[in-house]
Parts: C-alpha cells; structure tokens; sequence
DNA sequence: TGAAATAATAAGGTTAACCATAACTTTTTT
DNA sequence: AAAAAAGTTATGGTTAACCTTATTATTTCA
C-alpha cells in the first residue's frame, strides 16, 4: 500500500497518462505535449519509470501503465480532485483555477490529509470537472459518455465532464456555459473538421474540435 | 507585492530565519542545524539569499532579514500556521503532526488559495501551537513572553506557545500535557543545566532544558 | 514501395540544492 | 597569548529533471 514516495514529477506522468487513456497504450509524445516537455524529455522520463515498474512501454507504441503505476496514479487524481471539491465548494474558487491550484497542493498531501479530506468532504463521489474521484483501494467508476465531437448532429446531451486542465481551456467552456450538468444541441457541425455550432442555454456557440474533446457528454 | 516566485528551499531558510529570532541575527550554524543540512551548504545558500536581496549576512556574525526577506517569510509563516488551523480544527489531525504536514501543503500554495483560507477560517489570530498567525500585509502581535527555561522557580506560568516543529519534540510536549494554555508550576531547577521539574495538571513532569527554550510562557 | 512523418537514442549541457574534505580566518575560551 | 571552537571559503562531486542537436529506427501513407 504505501509505495515508496514518488517524486512531483513521476506524480505528473502517472496522472496524466492515467487522465489521457484508461486502458490504450498513450504515445510519449502525447504525453510530452500534455505535460509541456520535449519528447526526448519525456522519453528519458518514460525509461526511469520503466525501471521503476511503473509503466511499460512499447516503442513506437506509447506506454502504458502497470498495476502499480495505475494505483500510484489513482492515488494521484483521488488527491487532486478531492482538493479540487475543497477549492470550489468551501473556498469559492473560481471554477476553471481549480485545477491547477489543487495540482500543486496535491503533490504536497500526506496519505493522512487525503483522507481527513475525505471525511470533512463527506466522500464526494465526482470533482467539480464532473469526474469520478478515485476511493482510497483506487477503483471509481468510469463515465460512461462519448465526446462531445463525436455526438451526432441534432441530438441533444448533457455534459457529464469535462476532461480539460488548463486554466484557459476551462475559462473557455465556463464563459461558453459548457458545465456539468448542462444540456447542449449539437445544431451543425462544419465540413473539414470545422468546428461545432451548439445550442447552449438558449444561446448559440461555436466550438472547436480539439474544444470538444474534452466535453465527455451522454 | 506580487514576490517573484521564490523556490521551496529559499522559503524553509527564511522561514527558519524567522522562526529562530525576531531581531537578532541568526547564526548560520544554528540554521543550518533547523534545517538538517550541513553548515557549508547553508553558508552556500546564504550567499544566494544575500544576492537576492532577502537577507544579509555578517561573517562570524550571523544572517538577518532584510526588509523584503522579512516580508517574504512573514507569508510563508502565514500559509504554514493557517494550514495548521484547517489541519487541526477541520481534519481533525494530530495536534504534534501538523507543523510537518502544513509545512509541505505552505509551499504549494498560491496567494489566491491562501487569501481564501484565511477568509474560511474567519482569519485566526492564533495557530495551534499557539503562535500568531501574520496578516495579509505581513504584520503581526509579537508574543509577549519568555521561555520556560527562564521562568523562575516557584513561579506558576501560563503557556503562550510552542516553538518546537520537530513532530517527535512536540508528541513529547503533548504527553506530558505541555501545550499552549496550560498552566504550569515551576518546581525545581536542577543544577549544572539540569531539567525542570514541572507541576502540569497535578502530575510532575520533568523538563530538560533544551525542550524548555521551545515553551514560550507569560 | 519509397518518402515523409513520427519515435527513439546518443551525446553533451544546464540548474538548484545538496554533499564531503580540506584549508583558512575569526572569535571565544582557557 | 595560545589553543580550541566556530565560521568561512575553495574545490570537486552528486542527483533529478530538464534542455538542444544530431542520428537512427519504425510506421504510415501516397
């Protein structure tokens, strides 16, 4: 159970493999990008972890990660969405600061804060992105929703979450009103990969593609 | 205002800088034993302190605060001692286990986080071990008391606080029921530097003198 | 299939914050 | 005043996590 003290930056790369796939190999220079360094950085890192039995990595197929790395990274993601619901909900932060604020504060959290903010949060089951928060054995459920790319033109759906990290990103959908919780109609989708028009609230917006990836919708 | 970002380690000097003395000037020594690494290192560190304005130093003298460094550390003791609060008073931690378990979560926090917390907790005056807890500016009551070991024998003292931030100096503390509020007896003072003998709560207790400098008493 | 794109490796560098050992200077104590 | 203790500086070394540039290997696609 107690694993050998990761350091901030392995922490990095178990959760953001973990946050870009739940079960596919993820290829190091997806992780690269995500985590802003270069791919010959990131394949450095990816050996280290591979020795460490963290990850496996097929070359030239990305990397995945093992029993122990997914634990590690559940471990990860449970303390940064629990101090994501501490941040919004007790401290009235705004909503797309929250994930980067509770990333700092994650690496910093002992297993004994984790889960006295548990208890003082009464257990929370999602963060305020809409995603599941990990229990302490690690499992969750996972969403059960689509991108919102790839929902139909003229359905209409509900976000469930929403997948973004970085703060302008966030403020991005939250100016737009795309939340948890919102009811969106998918009311065109241009040619050529061009972006979505939607109907939200009431309003129209448009939205990119790579936008709306990170919209997880049902 | 607006610091520019000052790395983990610059703030644990300054903030041990602080913590050992309001005035006077530190010896590196004494910093580099608080801070568990060796003299030469801290000598070291101190030069880079002296080149970023934060302190300044008198070889065989000691370091001493500049105005900006005081500043500085005057808001890492702040995010530090309301994290204990929350720690304490929400989480319901271990009163000897905060200072270690705030002190990782001090770093990581953004001004924005700090500002909020303080606002949640209705802006303490006190953290739990009984130390005044600065304001936004950087201003705070300095405690008007002296150490236990200098209290005289006979006299009955009144805990103000406790310096000590080694977890295992204030688990001895909380045992022997020495925390801040506690009214205490001074029975005995053995010669040669020897230890207290100590009236608490009915019981006796016997003090060395090195844990009895951390008792700060009116 | 062959070229272009993508991924991996090799080699050498940087930075912050440590370390040890040794030499030297100043202060304190005897 | 001399010896001991404390503090400083010099030198060289370590580690983690980055970086750049260049080369090589594999995949993908036209």
């Amino acid at each position: 159970m107690s694993l050998p003290e990761l350091s901030e930056s392995t922490e990095m790369y178990l959760k953001a493999m973990a946050e870009l796939s739940n079960r596919d190999a993820v290829g190091v220079a997806r992780l690269a990008e995500r985590l802003d360094v270069t791919p010959v950085s990131a394949n450095e890192m990816v050996h280290k972890l591979v020795e460490q039995g963290l990850v496996t990595h097929t070359p030239y197929k990305g990397v995945t990660l093992t029993q122990k790395g997914r634990e590690a990274a559940s471990n990860v993601i449970r303390r940064q969405r629990l101090w994501e619901v501490f941040l919004y909900k007790h401290l009235n932060i705004e909503w797309a600061k929250i994930y980067e604020l509770a990333c700092s504060l994650e690496h910093a959290t002992a297993p004994e804060v984790t889960e006295a903010l548990a208890e003082y949060l009464e257990h929370p089951q999602t963060c305020p992105r809409g995603n599941p928060i990990p229990d302490e054995s690690g499992t969750f459920i996972p969403l059960d929703g689509i991108m919102l790319r790839e929902a139909e033109v003229g359905s209409t759906v509900t976000v469930l979450a929403i997948n973004a990290t970085a703060t302008d990103v966030l403020k991005y959908l939250q100016d737009k009103n795309i939340l948890p919780g919102q009811t969106i109609k998918v009311l065109e989708a241009a040619p050529l990969d061009g972006p979505l028009t939607l109907s939200v609230n009431g309003k129209e917006a448009a939205l990119g593609l790579s936008m709306a990836e990170f919209v997880i919708v049902k």
